[in-house]
Order: structure tokens, then sequence, then C-alpha cells
DNA sequence: AATAGACGGTC
DNA sequence: GACCGTC
């Protein structure tokens, strides 16, 4: 299905969005080539300052009102609106070295380093890469192996099977413990990217790690049952690897995907859960509450903070992903209203 | 000055 | 222990 535009989207919100994937391919090219990850953040945070402005940015001078949005950048919009393009830009496009390491970064595992060392050893495509897979460590290579399938959003449908199918097995292993799959699905999404899931065991505490080699004993039967193709990573508390359903007759063929599963102590599960579901901007605003409340909340906990805000107090109990909606006076908010 | 920081692999 | 890459 291809994507058509919403008939209230007029030319002028087109626009900015050209403004924004000409400052987002400059964020790349800050972050892959240059390595200049200030720049990087730079250009991002202007494009996501242009985004949220509602009227069309017909100048310079009106982006540089904007926050985020200083002189280079606001030169850099007013050469692109005037042009048509941008010098820089067509630049960066015709660079040998820009093009290769675009290239060799869509590979999981290879990062702005090693695609500079690659490309200083001559190696400037996937095609190349495919060639000497012996420079590549375990992880990259099973990032070429699988790039075009990685690179695959994954259809809501296909991850309700995903879900499905992890937590039978999970279930076959121990029947406490307890597994939900996060991210933007847990949200509602039409679409994913990878699988996420979380997973807690009423023995595996911050105080009693009588179960902690359950992560390993589910990872085991996922791999066991022939759901695991490949492991990126594996340690005590988060495995990273690669995932295929079993494809029934009549049904489409299935692609591999990346899957994530991480272990999480019974007490820390639900900030867990609140982190890891996101959106990262509901988590930044969720955050910022907490703050104006008085109160500190990350990833594994919340607590509320002493009156000269220097020294946190006590991690408070939480037993469910309400709990810290009530301490900080939110609303609850279901999973798929959290996509800010 | 800039989004944070933890986890795991590799050398 | 430092660095890289991912999330």
């Amino acid at each position: 299905m291809g994507k058509r535009k919403a008939p209230s989207e007029d030319s002028s919100s087109n626009k900015n969005k050209e403004i924004c994937e000409m400052l987002m391919e400059l964020a790349d090219y800050e972050k892959n080539v240059t390595r200049q990850i200030h720049k990087h953040n730079a250009y991002r945070k202007a494009a996501a300052s242009i985004m949220k402005h509602p009227q069309a940015i017909t100048n310079g001078k009106e982006a540089a009102a904007l926050p985020g949005i200083g002189k280079k950048i606001s030169e850099k919009i007013d050469e692109f609106l005037t042009q048509g393009k941008l010098q820089k830009l067509e630049k960066i496009r015709a660079d040998d070295t820009s093009v290769a390491m675009k290239q060799l970064v869509r590979v999981s595992g290879i990062g702005p380093a090693h695609a500079k060392k690659l490309v200083d050893d001559g190696i400037t495509s996937i095609e190349d890469l495919r060639k000497h897979t012996d420079k590549l460590n375990h992880h990259q290579q099973i990032g070429l192996k699988y790039m075009e399938e990685f690179e695959e959003r994954i259809p809501r449908a296909e991850m309700e099977l995903l879900e499905a199918e992890a937590k039978k097995i999970i279930e076959s292993v121990d029947n406490t413990v307890i597994a939900t799959v996060c991210g933007s699905y847990r949200r509602g999404a039409k679409s994913s990217g990878d699988i996420d899931i979380l997973i807690t065991h009423p023995q595996f505490t911050t105080s009693d790690k009588s179960a902690k080699d359950i992560l390993t004993k589910v990872v085991t039967a996922f791999d066991e049952s022939g759901f695991l193709t490949d492991k990126l990573s594996h340690g005590d508390t988060k495995f990273m690897g690669v995932c295929l359903l079993k494809s029934e007759e009549g049904e489409p063929a299935r692609i591999h995907h990346r899957i994530d599963v991480r272990l999480i102590p019974h007490d820390e599960y639900f900030c867990g859960l609140l982190y890891f579901t996101g959106s990262d901007e509901f988590n930044r605003q969720m955050r910022a509450t907490a703050l104006d409340k008085g109160y500190t909340l990350n990833e594994y906990c919340i607590r509320k903070l002493s009156s000269d805000k220097a020294t946190p107090g006590e991690k408070l109990p939480v037993t469910s992903e309400r709990d810290v909606f009530d301490y900080i006076g939110m609303e609850y908010k279901e999973p798929n209203e959290r996509s800010l």
C-alpha cells in the first residue's frame, strides 16, 4: 500500500517537510562521515523544531525565529528555499567516501568508525563487503546477511503472531515468568521495526537474584524451538538476536527480524515497561512532570526528591504502571495514548 | 553546551 | 580498560 497524503496536508507543510529531509540528510552526514555528533544533534533538533512548526517556512529569517535554528542553519534554509537545493548537500551526495560510508552503516554492527576503516581498506560497497566477510565480527556478519530483511517493517499482524509464539515458548519454560512485548507495538502501532520483549520473574528482584538464569532458559527454549536463527549478544540481562516465524501453508513467506529480550528485576519491572513502551517524547514529558512534582523517574525506579533537590530518596514501591502516574499526579494513559 | 547511559562484544 | 555500536 502506497503512502497517500492526508487531504488536510497542504503544499506549504510539504515544503517544511522537504526542509526537514534536507536537515536530516545533513544530520546523518555529520554523524556517519564527519563523526561530529554535536552537529548531528543540532541538525536533528532544528528539523524537529520545524516539524513542530505549523506554518510553512518561507525564508531563513522565519526559520531563525524557531528554537534550535541559528545563523548557519537558517542560511542553509534560505539557500534551499531560493535555489531549490543546497550546494553543501550536492557536494556530499557526490563524494565517494560519503556515499560508501552511507552504504556500509546500513549493516547492523557497523558504525561510523568501522565504516571509515573499511573505506580506508578499499571496501566501499555492500557488494565489496560480501567478498570480505573475514573483516567483519560476528554481529556484523549477521547484520550483513539480513541487511535487507532488517530494513523491512514488521506488520502488526505478524507482530501478533511473533508475540504469541514467544509467549507460548516462555510459558513452557516457566509459567511464573511475566513477559511483555514493548515498543511501538504495545502502543498499537500498525508496524514495528523489531521485537522488544521485557521479562521478569518473582524470584528475580534487585535483592533476590535466585532466578537470574531465567534469561538463558528462555533464550535456550527460543533456540530449541527453532524460533531463533542467530544470536548477536547474550549477557546476564540482555539478549539480542534474530528470529523467524515458521510460515504455515498458504501464509506469506516470513522474513528474519531483530529480537531483543531483557530481564528486569521484578521490583523495577513496571518502570521498565513504562520506559521501553515510550514513546521517547512521552517519556521526556513524563520525566519532566515527575521533576515538577518533586520526583525523579528513570528506567528503573521513581524516587522522591528531597527539598534541596540534591539527594533523591528511597525507591518508591511500584506494582503497576499506574502507580507511577499516581505518584506524580498524572492521569493514567493507556499505551496507545502514549505515542507522542 | 550540546539527549542519557547501560549493556555486551572486541581488542 | 578503552572503544564501538545498539537501544
